[in-house]
DNA sequence: GTCGTGATAGCCT
DNA sequence: GGCTATCACGACG
C-alpha cells in the first residue's frame, strides 16, 4: 500500500514519472486529507544547476543528501512551502518536487485551509497551494514518506497519459533550464494553471494495473 | 481570459 | 545585498 523506500532509491526522473497517479496522504490528528499526484518535477542531482544541491551541502539541503523516501520541505519567497520526495541512494542529493494533486479525501478541510480557493481545481494546483491545503510546513522536513502523518500510497486510479515539459521558474539554470523534467497527467484540470502548460508533449501512458 | 507586480524571509555571496 | 522550484490581486479588454 505505502510505497517502500526502494521505490525512491532511483533517479529523480524515474521517480517523478512513477509518482504520477500515486496518492499523497496527510493526517493531522484524526483528520485525513489525500489527493492523487498529477504534477511533479525532477531535480536530478548536484550536476543539475536547477537543483538546490548543486550549490553544495548546506543545512537547508542536507535532507537531500540523506536516505531516499523522506520529505524535503523548504520555504520559498518567504511565503510558501514546497514538498519534495528525496530520491537516489544515500549520499546522492536529488529530489522530486510534488507540484499538484487532485483532491480525494478531506476536500472540505483542504478547502478551508485554502480560503482563497473558490473552485476545487484551485485547492492544490501548485506546490505552494498543495502545502497550504495539506498543512505541510517545515515541521515535516526530513519526515518519512512512509510515516504516520504523511505517506504516499500505491493505488490503481485508472489509465492516464503522461506529458513532459520544461520545469517552471528555473531560467537561471543554464544548460539545465530546458530539460523536460516536469511531468504531469495530460488534460488533468488539477495541474497548475501555468502558461507553460501548453509546452508539454506526451511521453507515454500508464494502465490501471500499474507502470 | 492575460499580464504585471508586490509580499516576504531564509539562504548564500 | 541579491535572489528565490510562488501566489493572489488588480488592471486591462
Amino acid at each position: 500500500m505505502t510505497l517502500p523506500a526502494s521505490f525512491y532509491a532511483r533517479s529523480a526522473v524515474e521517480v517523478a514519472v512513477d509518482l504520477l497517479g500515486k496518492v499523497l496522504v496527510r493526517k493531522v490528528g484524526k483528520a485525513v486529507c489525500s489527493g492523487k499526484i498529477v504534477e511533479t518535477e525532477a531535480y536530478a542531482g548536484p550536476h543539475d544547476l536547477a537543483c538546490h544541491a548543486s550549490k553544495g551541502r548546506t543545512p537547508r539541503t542536507s535532507v537531500m543528501f540523506g536516505r531516499p523516501g523522506f520529505a524535503y520541505v523548504y520555504m520559498i519567497y518567504g511565503v510558501y512551502y514546497c514538498l519534495n520526495a528525496v530520491t537516489e541512494p544515500k549520499g546522492f542529493p536529488a529530489a522530486v518536487l510534488i507540484r499538484a494533486i487532485e483532491p480525494l479525501d478531506g476536500v472540505d478541510r483542504m478547502k478551508r485551509n485554502r480560503s482563497r480557493a473558490r473552485r476545487d481545481i484551485d485547492i492544490a494546483s501548485g506546490p505552494g497551494k498543495l502545502c497550504q491545503a495539506m498543512s505541510v510546513d517545515l515541521a515535516l522536513n526530513a519526515a518519512s514518506l512512509g510515516g504516520r502523518s504523511l505517506w504516499i500510497e500505491d493505488r490503481n486510479l485508472g489509465p492516464s497519459s503522461i506529458a513532459a515539459g520544461p520545469r517552471i521558474g528555473v531560467d537561471y539554470a543554464g544548460e539545465y533550464r530546458d530539460k523536460p523534467w516536469r511531468f504531469f497527467i495530460a488534460h488533468n484540470p488539477h495541474v497548475s494553471r501555468h502558461k507553460f502548460n501548453s509546452r508539454g508533449t506526451i511521453i507515454g501512458g500508464r494502465t490501471s494495473s500499474g507502470s
